[in-house]
DNA sequence: CCCGATCCATGAATCCTCCTCATACACCCA
DNA sequence: TGGGTGTATGAGGAGGATTCATGGATCGGG
């Protein structure tokens, strides 16, 4: 028996990245002494020296570097391997290539997607996602779904907007509201609000009419990013969900609204069909732990 | 641990091959006993049933095929990798030693790999081409890839076959067809058509509906070989790609169709592991090369 | 210059996996 | 209904993998 085994290509693996024996074995969760015994081994087997031990640990060879690669490429294989097997065992249709199209709203696909899309990438290369924008107004990002145009929708969930009942979906975060405004203005109170079609539940415009600071004097923009941007050249004052004020620019102020701030659920939505596919499923994942 | 090990694969690539456990364990010189117990191994990790077992032995489920292609695969790259392991380890250059399996469809097999592995030969002698000859039917060659049957697949590349998504591959070449006939006949287009199964993409197809002086009177040939060799005694004619026609006889004539002519691409595909390995970029490498 | 820290190496003991042996079970056919 | 084909399964043993305990090498600092 020459070829090595899963075990000790994943221990390759973690000497690779870790750089050293030690720092490897507490990776796994094995001893030191595991770690070496298995790299002998696979070098015996292979009929190569893979490292350079010294005294900061452990280099690859050229030849490791090879193994390395080959390692790391027989272990996603292997990954694939059980993927598939069990997506055709269960009917979801077995594999998880191919284009994922997911519809998601403006401050989502700038906001959150990017991150989630590279992790993807990341564990599964085979899957080629496409974002497509879509306005959460009317139907939003469900209709598309529902109509075939997506796999998967990054929808606002909630009561007045549920997961449609042909659909499946769940919550991924419940994100609050914040108050922005422009930086250093001596009365922000006094500034027109600025908003946007998509803007806003019932809930959260229920909670908007007690509030009576709030000018009722409103400027209704396109998106969510011109919103910012007019906040940001002191145009006015805007309530806006969290996910829409990631990365905004140092012009602009936010102002937590307190306990009692509106929030909204950002969550998914898929087809029972395609929540059991791979695709959809490592898709869910991955925002799942983007979220936490 | 759910990832399978090498000698469990082995198992099941046996198993698949002799199409039963009794069997498999001959080849592999072991008991029933011990290939029962690990393929029940296998799929409990895989969490899938791979063979239905029955009177006559085992035959792989849909979900077993898959695992099977995978399991091929995957105890390639292992060789693939202990052999460039090696390689580089001794300085002997790196590339693999040993077999490396294509699978092309016959007149690229015929008139396009000679050359091409004459010249591998010359710089890689280390390397050793096993060609297979696949009709290009079906999933064709690229089939026989993705099964871990061969290594690099010479195919035909467009809309009706693109390039599988689990695969990676690139385009050789956009060859034209050409009018044979037998040289010096009176009125060739008199003589009924020669066809054969593998012929021509449905875009081809397209344009030859739309040729009226085509007969339609059409006669079906094993493969391109013999439907030459019936034109060149003077039985019909043909409308065949370039490369069936290298070294054709003088008995035939061949004649241009223009530049409405139909086109089909020769390319090449692979899987995205052993695109990496140095005998396969070696060979895609030629092949590039040869066509320019 | 030695002490301590931080690596990896190694031998023995333990645990667990995999294989074989022996046998049971299911099915088909003469 | 017995013989021949196949697979399933439990018990036991051989060998591989991991751990424990320890040794050896190398470097930086007091």
């Amino acid at each position: 028996m020459t070829d090595l085994a899963p075990h000790e290509l994943r221990i390759l693996v973690a000497v690779g990245k870790e750089r050293g024996f030690s720092a490897a074995a507490g990776a796994l969760g094995m001893t030191q002494s595991a770690v070496s015994h298995s790299v002998r081994a696979s070098e015996r087997k292979l009929g190569a020296v893979l490292f350079d031990r010294g005294r900061a640990g452990a280099t690859p060879t050229a030849a490791g570097e090879r193994a390395l690669a080959h390692a790391r490429r027989v272990l996603r294989l292997l990954e694939v391997m059980g993927a598939e097997v069990r997506g055709v065992a269960d009917g979801t249709g077995g594999t998880l290539a191919g284009p994922l199209r997911i519809a998601a709203f403006r401050s989502a696909a700038l906001h959150l997607l990017p991150g989630v899309l590279e992790r993807l990438a990341a564990r599964h290369p085979e899957i080629l996602p496409e974002v497509r924008i879509v306005r959460e107004v009317g139907r939003g990002t469900a209709g598309e779904v529902m109509d075939g145009r997506a796999d998967l929708g990054i929808a606002t969930i909630g009561t007045t907007s549920p997961v449609p009942p042909q659909l499946v979906g769940g919550v991924l975060v419940e994100e609050g509201y914040a108050l922005v405004h422009p930086a250093g203005h001596s009365s922000p109170r006094s500034l027109p609000l600025v908003d946007w079609t998509e803007n806003c539940t019932s809930y959260t415009r229920a909670w908007w009419a007690e509030q009576d600071w709030l000018p009722s004097a409103t400027v209704e923009a396109e998106d969510d990013g011109a919103v910012l941007s007019m906040v940001s050249s002191g145009f006015g004052m805007a309530v806006m969900p969290e996910l829409s004020l990631i990365g905004a620019p140092p012009s602009v102020q936010i102002t937590d609204l307190g306990p009692e701030r509106p929030t909204r659920s950002v969550g998914y939505v898929t087809t029972p069909e395609l929540a059991r596919s791979l695709a959809v499923r490592a898709l869910i994942r991955e925002l799942r732990a983007a979220v936490r």
